[in-house]
DNA sequence: CGCAACTAATACGTAGACGTACTAATGTTA
DNA sequence: TAACATTAGTACGTCTACGTATTAGTTGCG
């Protein structure tokens, strides 16, 4: 089968056409597509740890430390250490962040709508696809590692 | 709508997962998953341009750039000008990048297996749904560039 | 209590995505 | 044919993904 037509490139494409179309949309407001992911983490969940921020967007640790330090130099969020674990750092949006996370959240509406339609009623069977290639693909990782 | 499920971060998370996946898997072989799949173009077509190479692998001319001096400095293909047009380079395998790919596109099956038995039946309502979003947001930001 | 195992964050390195600027070759057109 | 716009590739910078190593704080256990 053609490279083109295998699942994996299938998938490729949709993710990296999506997050070019979004990388470029917010390029306007000054942000990355990224960015706003822990912008939107942030708006939902304050004070949280770099750690669970890092599950949450599906980065890892030293990704988003290096996120956050951007973001931190823009003043659109602080961290402080966390007073009952010594190691860890709690996030926090800046009035700025929220401010600036207003604008954003109302200008990817248009986008999630376009992408909803898109899809249509193939929604559910989308997501559950996409879950089932999440969840296998994990596993088999989880195994592997385990056997050791 | 909480960020983790919107059909962005559905998407994100089942194409991280599959890249990571394939990340560890391929580092045995001292390759990366995106490295794999410039070899598998080129096992597919030979004496082709950067240019129709980043087409293919969805990337993007300055990557691909990248990537193949790291794949040339390893002996696994080798860029000669194109006698047609000067400013061109033709790339291709060596009999190494031969070899190798011959080695990796049999160790790949069974991952290719596993995500086919994921997503089952619904097979070509997934294939459908990843075109949607793809031509969806590619026309949006082919509309937006022309209107300029 | 004290020390070993673990954990959060950081530091640093490599790879990939992609923007902008530049060079050299090609095409176009007056 | 000469001036000009295009195009292929390179150079370089920023941001993200992620591996490995290190530091500092925490937890568990003899």
């Amino acid at each position: 089968m053609p490279v083109s037509e295998t699942m994996a490139m299938r998938l490729r494409r949709a993710y990296m056409t999506m997050h070019r179309y979004a990388q470029q949309h917010f390029a306007s407001f000054g942000v990355t597509a990224d960015q706003y992911v822990l912008l939107s983490l942030l708006a939902e969940q304050d004070e949280i740890r770099q750690q669970d921020l890092a599950a949450r967007a599906y980065s890892d640790p030293n990704t988003i430390a290096a996120m956050l330090s951007l973001l931190e130099e823009k003043k659109l969020l602080r961290r402080k250490r966390d007073k009952s674990d010594g190691r860890a750092k709690l996030v926090c949006l800046t009035a700025l962040g929220h401010r600036l996370h207003e604008k954003l959240i109302r200008s990817v509406e248009p986008i999630h709508a376009e992408m909803e339609r898109a899809v249509g009623a193939d929604r559910q069977a989308l997501f559950a696809s996409l879950w089932q290639i999440e969840s296998t693909l994990a596993n088999l990782q989880l195994k592997s590692s385990v056997d050791q």
